[in-house]
DNA sequence: CGCAGCCTTATGCCATGGTAGTATCTCACT
DNA sequence: AGTGAGATACTACCATGGCATAAGGCTGCG
């Protein structure tokens, strides 16, 4: 038995392994396999994932950025607590982002643009109904990433990954059914029509009220589970 | 003559080197030291730093980040030339950043955030006077720092930080004389006083009028000069 | 029993060696 | 002269070894 099944998770030797580590560590942050405090030693790690340590220690530099671990120099690396006032910092800085760009996009949306975020709500709506919210969160990034890279803005999409990670791990927590899912799709037709029929303020307005849906739960789940946050 | 000694600049063994190497190659960078498009080695770059290429290494991965370099798997790393598409869009981002972080900062400025910033604008005055950019624009970044640190907005000013750099290089290009720097002192004294009477609509204004600064020059520049333009 | 100091163990940080991939240059061949 | 193949010289990428430092346990002293 290979190191790398200890992990459950598999690297493909001929691509680049540094992305491919920090892709995996971070769906695993996320996905709370990982848990917030947990210790994260370079060296177990790169033992686990069959890897040196060098692409592993890259890429806890990459997620310390996003504050995802805290390392701490010749102490250790653990995974980070969830703060509640760094994600709602990061809800925020999400928010001024996505809404100015959603403004422009509705300002000029090109057809290739309606056409790719049509298709997407209706993949949406058959992931939402099937009620399998592990398909559906891979549809809900393509949904905001078309619409940054759609509308000619590639970095606004770099930048808002890099602070949706707090957010994600938040919702995770919540594990969304069936009837979130759909409220969700909902609210990205809403943001669709807005730019559809160029209304910038409709869509601002859409898109505002739809980020907001993470602040609902946070308070709640930090006096409820109060030992993963900081 | 030490090695470290070619490049015109000193690193301190003590503290971190791989954050040393960023910062003095961000700043080398955005200095025009090394000009777009010129090839950079890490074992290069090594030697005459006197470190090994591991910190360089991830000093490179983090300008990349920033898009302040390009790097070619297997081909070499340069500094990435000026696309004007790119430093239209980070000033886009920093404006919707920068903008909603400085109305928060005018709906409740605590009493240290304002008499920080009128300390701020006191030595931006007399740096002004004095006509050096170079010892200007430390200053400016305080300011700018001030108001999201100050805001309790910590991730901001680094969000904000990963895109200033393409605008700061465009910044330095123009080389600001005696007569701007004390345009822009003007234009930070009225988003301090628009925080500090607690008018966010106001403060919200004159921050997106002082950044749109850059968009002034960046097109004359480049038709100017064509050969560190992408 | 409590506390100060050593010592073991672990960590992340930096240095360096080896590898696969790419571009360029040389030279034989047409 | 022009072209294509092979050798060569680079590159960034990954692996690994040695280092200083920080934390926790142990021991001996008060």
């Amino acid at each position: 038995m290979p190191p790398t099944a200890a992990a459950g998770y598999e690297l493909d030797p001929k691509l680049p392994i540094g992305a491919q580590v920090y892709g995996l560590l971070k769906r695993m942050i996320i996905g709370l396999v990982f848990k917030p405090n947990e210790a994260l030693s370079e060296k177990e790690l790169a033992l686990r994932l069959g890897v040196s340590r060098t692409p592993v220690r890259e890429a806890l530099i990459r997620l310390a950025e996003e504050t995802l671990v805290d390392v701490f120099p010749q102490r250790g690396t653990i995974v980070s607590p969830i703060r509640v006032a760094e994600v709602m910092e990061a809800q925020f800085l999400r928010e001024a982002l996505e809404a100015a760009v959603t403004r422009r996009a509705a300002e000029q949306p090109s057809a290739a643009l309606i056409r790719d975020l049509s298709r997407l709500i209706d993949d949406q709506h058959h992931a939402a109904n099937a009620g399998r919210p592990e398909d559906y969160m891979p549809l809900d990034d393509a949904f905001h990433r078309t619409i940054s890279e759609g509308t000619g803005m590639p970095r606004s999409w770099r930048l808002i990954q890099g602070v949706k990670g707090q957010m994600d791990r938040v919702r995770f927590l919540s594990l969304p059914n069936k009837a979130h899912l759909l409220l969700l799709t909902e609210q990205h037709a809403e943001i669709f029509k807005a730019i559809e029929t160029q209304d910038p303020d409709r869509a601002e307005a859409a898109m505002r009220h739809h980020l907001k849906e993470v602040l609902k739960t946070i308070h709640e789940l930090a006096s409820e589970m109060p030992a993963i946050f900081a």
